[in-house]
DNA sequence: TGACAATGTTACCGATCGGTACGTACGATT
DNA sequence: AATCGTACGTACCGATCGGTAACATTGTCA
């Protein structure tokens, strides 16, 4: 008899027939890193919260280092899906879609408790340019340049490079100061900002 | 001969002639915790670079938090005398004063090894609201937030609190991306973003 | 000079950090 | 039943964390 092999035994280990261990490590680490901050937790806090020990956590992961990239990586794809959601209720407009998430966004950083972007937080907690979650957190921010300058140009921008910088400094803006003002905060007026930029921007 | 008491010997130990390694002290952590983190960066760390040692660093500070938030409070003078600085230059002109510090700041941020505002970067470090240094760095952001209205009031803004709220989102904006994108980040575009947005609140 | 307070230094504390060597329980294969 | 690979837990590592007790040095007064 040739070798055989089935279809439900997972040929690449860490695809989808993870642990069980490392997806409840992922999960936890995940709310921690992002409630707390990634300097703020140890891995001891991550792996007695998820219910498992130490030792599953560094076979599923190279370091805590590797697993602040991982939770990063998960945040992103979590970041799109919000950000792109808009596309399905408001198809063929630009500025709807955009400001369909705005909206979300400005009522999401006037709660209390609001954490802000992960992403963003990253990048504070870390800047020396060689740590792997910061690389994560600068290619998606440039990636995130790169979709308001095809929003804005969809929207008929006369400068669409101005106006997307001009939301992204927005957008930053809400993320940092939406940590500190508590539900008052200038997040606002963000929705009555953004319209008036863009509008000044078609001009 | 009655008690004497010459000019030059200080009064006040803790206000001129404070000890020199305090002083020492809080030079380099103020560097130290500006540039790299105040999580990042160990007491031990501090005084090493400081040429001292531990003890003296607590005979003047009761803790690392209290000294993280001295640094704070030491950012927040020197935060201050940036902002006020175009007041001497462009008198009774809030416009000018306050395109001033903005142009200023834009230069700042597209510099490499840019990293934002110290009182914000504290906010992402310490989520928890009990920790001395986020108190500072909250309350300093709300004074902030009133002399954006008080300035764009000035300016003859027709909804003061929006513009204010439109100017802070667009400067915390400028602190984070600048530390995210390199020379030629979003900030390159804040002069003409921030002229634009107090054109259309005057109109 | 001698007393005294202020400042500096050496050496250490318990707690926690990220990370690992090693033994074991278990399910599938032969 | 014997075997083997996988997944997990117990117990521990050296290093570093923030913080301190005890002692040496200094400068300033009478």
């Amino acid at each position: 008899m040739p070798i055989k092999r089935f279809p439900s035994e997972p040929i690449e280990p860490s695809a989808e027939g993870k642990p069980k261990a490392a997806e409840r490590i992922r999960r936890t680490a995940r709310e921690l890193f992002y409630r707390e901050g990634i300097r703020a937790i140890g891995v001891e806090e991550i792996v007695t919260k998820a219910g498992v020990t130490k030792p599953s956590l560094y076979r599923s992961y190279a370091s805590k280092d590797d697993l602040a990239a991982e939770y990063l990586r998960d945040y992103e794809v979590a970041f799109w899906k919000v950000f792109e959601a808009g596309a399905e209720t408001h198809p063929d407009d630009a500025r709807g879609q955009l400001m369909s998430y705005i909206e979300g966004l400005a009522h999401r950083a006037t709660q209390s408790g609001y954490r802000g972007c992960g992403l963003t937080n990253a990048v504070v907690e870390y800047p020396g340019d060689d740590h792997p979650a910061r690389k994560v957190a600068e290619e998606h921010k440039h990636k995130f340049r790169e979709r308001l300058v095809e929003l804005s140009t969809a929207m008929g921008a006369k400068e669409p490079n101005v106006l997307a910088d001009g939301l992204l400094l927005l957008l930053e803006g809400t993320y940092a100061s939406g940590q500190m003002f508590g539900s008052h905060g200038p997040a606002e007026s963000l929705v009555k900002i953004a319209n008036q930029l863009i509008d000044a921007s078609l001009r």
